[in-house]
DNA sequence: GTCTATATGTTGATAGAC
DNA sequence: GTCTATCAACATATAGAC
């Protein structure tokens, strides 16, 4: 709805956009409506008329916006992994797509204002980042149950030992992006993700 | 060193517990220097007699403690854990005790500081968050080989799993830290940790 | 819908008396 | 060391012309 390509639509994406590009880069409170403005090239009146609430409501937008988009979109079977090994790999391009998904700019931007200004955020708001990985872990299990290559696998065990992976994947993801602020996927963070998935299965 | 109790020694102090609150509950751009002088009940002007440079000479200052007042005093061992039953129990345990640091005001209020305020600190100041996490499994990969209950534990093994459970606690902390804006321990976390220490050790 | 101009309050920081 | 008074800059938001 209202995905039309007026020219005013126009104008309200790009104040979305430029705002939340600012929002997750210099923070909610440091970024000032004039910033905004500026960089997308509005004049200063204008975004009262599209957000009559001001500021709060951009972040609002924004956020909501980042719960409905993030649909989980993940597609894997480890039906044809027949030996430990390939297992092993699966998971690790599992990880991979995970990891590219959280570099997705809209992603990467709405998860760190998500992490970054929750005190601003309902628990709504900020439960879609829960969610997703829930979903992970849901996927994960399903598949584990199945698995041909580990010895038949009961529900009671499937579920904890998605959860571990899931918080080996989200272990990796979070430092690196929350604490050393980085966010090329390196090797060492594949050569340290690799041991910890054989020990446990 | 300089931990005397001068009077204008108090007044820094107070200066620095009011702002690590405020900065933790409220973030640091929206934290004024006023309100952090009516709160610590001084004077507009003093606050630049003890911190020169200003507002973020206290952040700064209030993250080095951090810093250097983390040294892990965690002490522990699985040697009298002769059944698995019995080194769950033990891991659970630590894990409340990790549980309990986080809980700790100064170390709450430092770690949402630097979550929050990663952006204005460098990635020493950041770093500490990654240095008691790996410390945590540095100890918990020693006991893990002298542990009689396993079967014994290569060097290469212990490490990767040390890690793993490491990963199990993080996640849970940051889950309800983060996200769930939760403090309390509950009887849930602990039911959805047991298991997946069970599955792993 | 889009603009300019401006009101009103707050911010971090300083000057200077005591 | 501690205070009061105040500055200049900047914030969000509004009014009203086009």
């Amino acid at each position: 709805m209202s995905k039309s390509g007026t020219k005013s639509d126009q104008h309200r994406e790009k104040i979305l956009g430029i705002s939340r590009e600012m929002f997750a880069n210099k923070g909610y409170e440091a970024t000032t409506t004039r910033m905004i403005n500026q960089a997308a090239g509005t004049a200063e009146g204008l975004m009262y008329y599209y957000f009559p609430h001001g500021k709060h409501e951009i972040l609002d937008t924004i956020v909501y916006q980042g719960i409905i988009n993030r649909v989980n979109q993940l597609q894997f079977t480890f039906a044809d992994c027949l030996t430990k090994d390939e297992l092993e790999q699966r998971l690790m391009s599992i990880f991979e797509s995970i990891w590219l998904a959280f570099q997705e700019e809209e992603n990467y931007q709405s998860f760190m204002i998500t992490i970054h200004e929750r005190m601003l955020l309902s628990d709504d708001q900020a439960g879609w980042l829960l969610q997703v990985l829930d979903g992970i872990v849901g996927q994960i299990a399903t598949q584990l149950k199945t698995a041909p290559t580990l010895q038949p696998m009961s529900e009671k065990q499937a579920q904890p030992l998605a959860r571990v992976i899931v918080s080996i994947f989200q272990k990796v993801i979070y430092d690196e992006l929350l604490i050393k602020n980085n966010r090329q996927l390196t090797e060492r963070m594949k050569d340290q993700i690799r041991p910890e998935l054989s020990v446990v299965l």
